[in-house]
RNA sequence: GGGCGAGUGGCGAAAUUGGUAGACGCACCAGAUUUAGGAUCUGGCGCAGUGAUGUGUAUGGGUUCGAGUCCCUUCUCGCCCACCA
């Protein structure tokens, strides 16, 4: 028996209960079905749900239960992001062991996920800091080393003192750290890095084939790997015999106006190019540029500073001597580190020639020019010796090819993409299995001596290096080739390295002989919908589009794009700013079940915004949810002893009848369309709310009901909302008496000849402008329609005394009279 | 500075992709029920006007029988990148 009133705490815990028992959503790894991958972004285990989680999960739960309705072999899984710094500040600021710490909290979280209602498969669960996971995340490192995609190598490392690591260029976000926000200075340090820039050129391309993702992530990855087509030129160095200066430029035309060289404080050839005189204030900008953050280096934005080398260049073009000077608007892993300037026609170049009074020499003319600033259009060569009056694109070519010719340059394609330093001096995260012989070198472990555990016996108050560095069974160990004595790498991976591959790790996730089986791997993805913050778009899907290829060229899998498609959801606001801790203006998930349940989060969460914009949470928006399913649920109660799971709908039936069966087929047909059609769930929800207030409309006359056609209405509407309101589908259905779980029930059919109205409203316009609505049949000819419009007393005034010049019809909808 | 996206009632938003603008909901107003409140049910709700009607999708223009939708102008907001030569 239903109660005749919602409680849903009473109800859904029961079935959280019932659906894991029953392993109601274990997806087989064969089937007859063709397969559907649902995946949602995996959380980072921080202590419990937020509501962009809650979001996040519910959009791909939903998905995929319609996916599995409409008959999909559905693969839905979640894990654990579960590496990385937060753990490891919960061991130094309350002694806390990170891995307890680590595994209480998802512990805590799965429970919340379970209440959630996602229908996860939960067998598959993949945990990349358990030693299950991280072991295959190190054999990976290892294949990518073999195959030379990871090298270590000495560099000027983004370093956040506060986390005493070092961090990726796409973990520095104005200046600051991404995670503690404190301000992030440069140190030289041998670290490790992924060869990504290997496969920049792939990784662009293949955007186009990306069909199923927003142009706004397509471009924003294209923007960040960066390609530009330009020149390489070299100089000789006047001063110093041999010596040359390469620079790259995408604006080899403008060579003829080149007054001085810029080289990159931290650029290579550095010192032979400064002069005894130079040393020291050289030395001295040197310095502070090492010294300045990043973040003063954006303060400072367009204000150029920089010091002469005392050595100069020959313009091979014009014989000009031009000096060379060291400036920190070089970026020394850039290009060749080093900038030709033109200050007629770059900006950059513009102010600092002015700042330090150096020469201007226009070299392109074009409309709008002026002496006062940089022309940076287009236009035609002047005082450039034979190219002078060639148009600049043409010059482009031609000075190349000249360059090329007598052999001091050539034309070059450049990236802004960086390898991917991997290395942390961190303790929480997979160890690099790589260990330092005397007299072998750098040496991956053997497999069969993988996982390389983290050690226990670490102290995490340490300042300023590794807690790894503290251990004393970890750091000694004996060489895989002359089993000589040796020294383990102490740095452990990046945690975007075990998330570029846990995707394919559900579909094989306990296999304990390799990441994952070729045969599943294949079967299973791509991912099919990959649901996420736009956040990632960037880091976390360009590293996986990375490994995806990197593994496919090694032979791991067979495809070559991971994703196919995306949805990137937007934020989760309250009172029109971003929900956050430091605001204050949070809502807890589990206070949201608890006072409503989950089924009225989930509702709520997905109807009132499209997933790809930004969602307002709102007090009264949850209780509207709340009383609308309570509206719902009041409807089955009333008439659970009447409503059979197996009408039969007969022919003759009442014009009240057949508008409320009408409204179904429309209502299957609109929600079905909305959610295959970019998961339009805001007005899938309208619809329910539509067809449920038609089904009150028919009940108002409790004489004139007819219990079958009621049934249709009321059955159909139960399927509809399932994959939304989960439990109390659940609970309705098998209080029906339904035969197993109402999820593993077929999606209904709607039949397009009951969707037509037969009756419909004309608009009768004069001029486009409405003039008349009139009630009349469907299906009438163009004739009798126009017959139609022009007896309308209300349309009449507005033609009379005027010429008709044409009538245009639209079918079963517009009457449109053209006069002068 | 560059790139991308968006501007529709008091609010969140719909609009079969060029064909009745504001579906559905929140808030609000009125009525029913109730001792009262809550809940529930019924009706109303862009703006101006008693009314017929006029007017209305950031702005100004254009194309069209007809524009929220297509084209151009200007403005505003959001996100991402940013001294990348």
């Amino acid at each position: 028996m239903l109660n005749s009133e919602y409680y849903p705490q009473k109800i859904e815990k029961k079935w959280v209960e019932y659906w894991d028992k029953n392993k109601t959503y274990k997806t087989p790894d064969i089937s007859d079905k063709p397969k559907y991958y649902a995946l949602s972004m995996f959380p980072y285990p921080s202590g419990k749900l937020h509501m962009g989680h809650v979001r996040n999960y519910t959009i791909t739960d939903v998905i995929a239960r319609f996916k599995r309705a409409t008959g999909y072999n559905v693969l839905h899984p979640m894990g654990w992001d579960s590496f990385g710094m937060p753990a490891e500040n919960a061991a130094i600021q309350h002694g806390a062991n990170p891995k307890e710490w680590t595994l209480n909290n998802i512990d805590y979280m799965k429970k919340q996920l379970k209440m959630l209602g996602l229908s996860v498969d939960w067998d598959r669960e993949a945990t990349t800091c358990k030693e299950d996971y991280y072991k295959w995340t190190q054999w990976l490192f290892i294949q990518l080393y073999k195959n030379g995609l990871a090298y270590k190598k000495e560099a000027p490392v983004n370093w956040c003192e506060k986390c005493s690591t070092v961090l990726a260029n796409e973990q520095v976000i104005d200046g600051k750290c991404w995670r503690c926000d404190s301000v992030v200075t440069k140190k030289n340090l041998s670290q490790w890095f992924l060869k990504i820039t290997d496969y920049a050129e792939i990784l662009l391309e293949d955007l186009d084939k990306l069909t199923g993702w927003g142009d706004n992530v397509k471009t924003m990855q294209a923007n960040w790997i960066g390609k530009s087509y330009g020149t390489i030129l070299k100089f000789k160095v006047k001063e110093i015999e041999g010596l040359e200066i390469p620079v790259f430029t995408t604006r080899p035309d403008t060579s003829y106006g080149i007054t001085y060289l810029v080289v990159a404080p931290e650029y290579k050839d550095i010192e032979k190019l400064t002069t005894q005189e130079n040393k020291e204030q050289v030395e001295k900008y040197r310095e502070n540029a090492k010294k300045m953050s990043e973040i003063d280096r954006l303060s400072n934005e367009r204000i150029k500073t920089g010091v002469p080398l005392g050595t100069h260049i020959i313009n091979p073009f014009t014989g000009r001597i031009c000096p060379v000077w060291v400036a920190d608007y070089a970026i020394v892993d850039y290009g060749t580190g080093a900038v030709m300037a033109v200050p007629a026609h770059d900006e950059r170049d513009f102010d600092f020639a002015k700042k330090f009074d150096l020469p201007i020499i226009q070299v392109i003319d074009g409309e709008g020019y002026k002496s006062d600033c940089a022309f940076v259009e287009p236009g035609v060569l002047v005082n450039s010796g034979e190219f002078s009056g060639m148009n600049n694109e043409e010059a482009k070519e031609k000075i190349t090819k000249y360059a090329q010719d007598n052999g001091f340059g050539y034309s070059k394609v450049q990236y802004r993409l960086r390898d991917w330093l991997i290395s942390r001096q961190r303790y929480w995260g997979a160890p690099i299995p790589i260990v330092y012989c005397d007299k072998c070198g750098a040496q991956p472990v053997r497999d069969e001596d993988l996982p390389v555990k983290l050690p226990t016996d670490v102290d995490f108050s340490v300042q300023g290096k590794s807690p790894i560095l503290t251990s004393k069974t970890f750091m000694e160990t004996t060489c895989p080739i002359c089993g000589g004595k040796a020294v383990r790498e102490s740095d452990t991976m990046d945690t975007f390295i075990c998330s570029s591959w846990y995707y394919m790790r559900y579909a094989d996730a306990r296999n304990d002989k390799a990441p994952f089986s070729k045969e599943l791997v294949n079967k299973w993805l791509p991912v099919n919908q990959y649901v996420g913050g736009i956040e990632h778009a960037i880091l976390h899907l360009l590293y996986s589009r990375f490994f995806t290829k990197a593994l496919k060229n090694m032979g791991l899998l067979d495809f070559d794009e991971p994703f196919t498609n995306l949805l990137t959801q937007g934020m989760v606001l309250k009172d029109g700013s971003k929900m956050s801790k430091s605001k204050g203006n949070t809502v807890d998930p589990d206070e949201i079940f608890a006072n409503f349940g989950a089924d009225t989060a989930r509702l709520f969460i997905i109807s009132d915004s499209p997933p790809a914009r930004d969602f307002d949470w709102s007090d009264a928006g949850v209780e509207g949810c709340y009383k609308f399913l309570c509206r719902v649920y009041r409807l089955y109660s009333k008439y659970q002893n009447k409503i059979k799971l197996n009408y039969t709908i007969e022919d003759n039936l009442d014009k009240k009848s057949l508008d409320l069966i009408r409204e179904v087929h429309i209502a299957i047909k609109k929600i079905t369309s909305d959610i295959e059609n970019e998961f339009q769930f805001n007005t899938v929800v309208s619809k329910y709310r539509e067809l449920t207030n038609s089904i009150y409309e028919y009940i108002r006359d409790e004489n004139d009901i007819n219990y079958e056609v009621l049934s249709f209405a009321l059955v159909t509407l139960l399927k509809l909302i399932s994959p939304v309101a989960v439990f109390m589908s659940e609970e309705i259905y098998q209080t029906l008496n339904g035969i197993g779980s109402i999820h593993e029930q077929p999606w209904p059919k709607y039949d397009e000849s009951k969707t037509l109205q037969n009756n419909i409203t004309l608009i009768v316009q004069v001029n486009g402008k409405i003039r008349d609505k009139i009630e009349t049949i469907s299906g009438k000819s163009n004739e009798d329609l126009t017959k139609l419009a022009m007896n309308s007393e209300k349309t009449k005034p507005f033609i009379e005394g005027k010429t008709i010049v044409k009538t245009i019809i639209v079918p079963n909808k517009i009457v449109n009279i053209v006069v002068k």
